[in-house]
RNA sequence: GCCCCCGUCGUCUAGCCAGGCCUAGGACACCGGCCUUUCACGCCGGCGACACGGGUUCGAAUCCCGUCGGGGGCACCA
């Protein structure tokens, strides 16, 4: 049985390249029927805030991401929160001690920072010197009634290498002497990521480890651990890091780069969960669009694209529209539209929201877009964009408008066939069609050049207030 | 500096492992056209890439070497 897990740390929001790590890793466990494990890892105490889990986990669920095991739905190997879990790791690293797999370091941080600096100038490898090493028995006690404080350090065995097969990498080799003797514990007694990591994903049965690449390098001094504690390794599988456009690791420079920011423009779940699944990852045929059953159908690790991607901003985008105009209901596309109706100030019931999106659904690429797009369903008093204003000079413009009011004035309501019927007629009776027609029509009712259909849009605000409009329009200029 | 990863249209990518089916396929973006009495949607077409240099081979985007370029890592962060 796969199990897999999401292991963020809760120190902000849920960035794109996280998602994306949590996506692939849930595809992976629902494609092969097997588990996917949340755990928190929240060892940076600095940094780690409980806000912050909570708007993960809230991330996590809006995009459709589902766990089996963690923090708030528990299981046999709970908890699984890395500050709830600190007796466990004592007694691991308690058998490090024994075993000898880890020593006493008295070093102060200035003294590595200098040790650092040294080795940097002089091209050597900025690594540990291992100088604590082999002190003896009566330097350590010497130190230790000086009351001067220690870390533990692992100790590197000399000159070997560590070869894994990495599930899109291939195969990896790294001399460990390439890092010095890191740190497992530190000087107030808590055990650092890399050995907490180890003995979580041991203990908590992962079998495959999908995380960035970022964690490559880490993987050898893991694997060193996984082998002192005499547990079993997982398979290994690092995604090609996410790119902004500078082709530099994406982040908060590039603008927005959190789910939460994207749900926020306007962007529906769905269309992100597509999206993300296609960053750096491809079904075996062309499709771009593919819902989440069909993404979990395709997915394999083993196609992931190993090389980094940048992040594609309009393509997302174009996605999110497909999704709105084509994959949703309008029922479910209304109710998720509510909070923009809302935001923009528009205000109305359902069934006249449902009329609003039903016009403009093909028109909109994000939920945001409402707000330009919807203006005229709901805005009565607007301004005439200057491109507008030239419209209302042409000849015959006025005539238009003039001759719609006539027609119009006695009605009661109108329907988009009886308003063609109308635009019909004025065609006749004044030769102009086209553009030449409608574009008077559609400034004087919405103030702009472009927007929705004419024909839509007075049906649905109703006869009154296409006279109302047009007339402010005559009586300004007529 | 050292280690590791990577290099196909502007961008996401297919093809590479098992060399010929590739005058390199799809998508986004961009440009043009069609549809439409307006606005969109849609449809059709165009532009556009194997980083470079050596090999190996009858034949290389695909295999090998080198160069260049990009990225990641080298913490008492995760």
């Amino acid at each position: 049985m796969v199990r897999v897990r999401f292991a963020p740390s809760p120190t902000g929001y849920l960035h794109l390249g996280n998602a994306r790590t949590a996506l692939f890793n849930y595809l992976y466990a629902k494609h092969t029927g097997g588990k996917l494990i949340l755990r928190i890892e929240d060892t940076d105490k600095e940094r780690s805030k409980k806000e912050y889990e909570d708007m993960l986990l809230d991330d996590l669920k809006w995009l459709g991401i589902q766990w089996d095991e963690g923090v708030d739905v528990g299981g046999e190997h709970a908890p699984y929160r890395q500050s709830e879990r600190t007796e466990i790791y004592k007694e691991y690293i308690q058998k490090l001690k024994d075993s000898g797999h880890i020593y006493k370091c008295f070093c102060t941080p200035e003294e590595l920072e200098a040790e650092r600096k040294k080795a940097l100038a002089e091209g050597r490898p900025p690594r540990y010197s291992g100088k604590c090493r082999n002190l003896s028995q009566e330097e350590i006690k010497k130190l230790e009634e000086e009351g001067k404080p220690y870390v533990w350090r692992f100790r590197v065995p000399d000159g070997e290498s560590i070869v894994f097969e990495d599930l899109i990498k291939g195969v990896v080799e790294i001399n460990v002497n390439d890092f010095g003797d890191f740190v497992i514990v530190r000087s107030d007694g808590s055990p650092v990521y890399n050995f907490v990591v180890v003995v979580d994903d041991a203990l908590m049965e992962i079998t495959h480890v999908i995380r960035g690449e970022d964690h490559l390098s880490n993987t050898p001094k893991q694997i060193l651990i996984y082998r002192a504690l005499g547990f079993k390794e997982p398979q290994f599988a690092h995604l090609p890091i996410i790119l902004g456009e500078d082709k530099s690791k994406l982040s908060k420079r590039h603008g927005a780069v959190s789910v939460r920011a994207f749900r926020e423009e306007g962007y529906l779940s769905e269309a992100m969960f597509n999206g993300l699944a296609l960053l750096g990852w491809h079904p075996k045929d062309d499709r771009e669009v593919l819902s989440k059953e069909e993404l979990i159908q395709e997915f394999d690790i083993k196609d992931v694209h190993n090389a980094p991607a940048v992040f594609d901003r309009a393509k997302l985008k174009w996605l999110n529209g497909v999704y709105i105009r084509e994959k949703l209901s309008l029922e479910e596309l209304t109710k998720r539209a509510i909070p923009f109706f809302e935001e923009a100030g528009y205000k109305g019931d359902f069934e006249y929201y449902k009329k609003v999106m039903e016009a403009i659904r093909d028109s909109i690429e994000t939920l945001k877009d409402i707000k330009e797009r919807a203006k005229p369903f709901f805005v009565d008093k607007f301004e005439i964009s200057p491109e507008a204003e030239e419209v209302l000079k042409q000849e015959k413009a006025l005539d238009v408008l003039k001759q719609l009011y006539k027609e119009i004035e006695g009605m009661e309501s109108i329907t988009k066939e009886e308003f063609k019927k109308i635009t019909k007629k004025i065609q006749k009776e004044l030769g102009v069609k086209g553009k030449a027609l409608f574009m008077p029509i559609r400034v004087a009712l919405t103030g702009e050049t472009s927007g929705v259909d004419i024909a839509v849009l007075v049906e649905t605000i109703g006869v009154d207030r296409v006279k109302e409009r047009v007339k402010r329009v005559l009586d300004r200029l007529g």
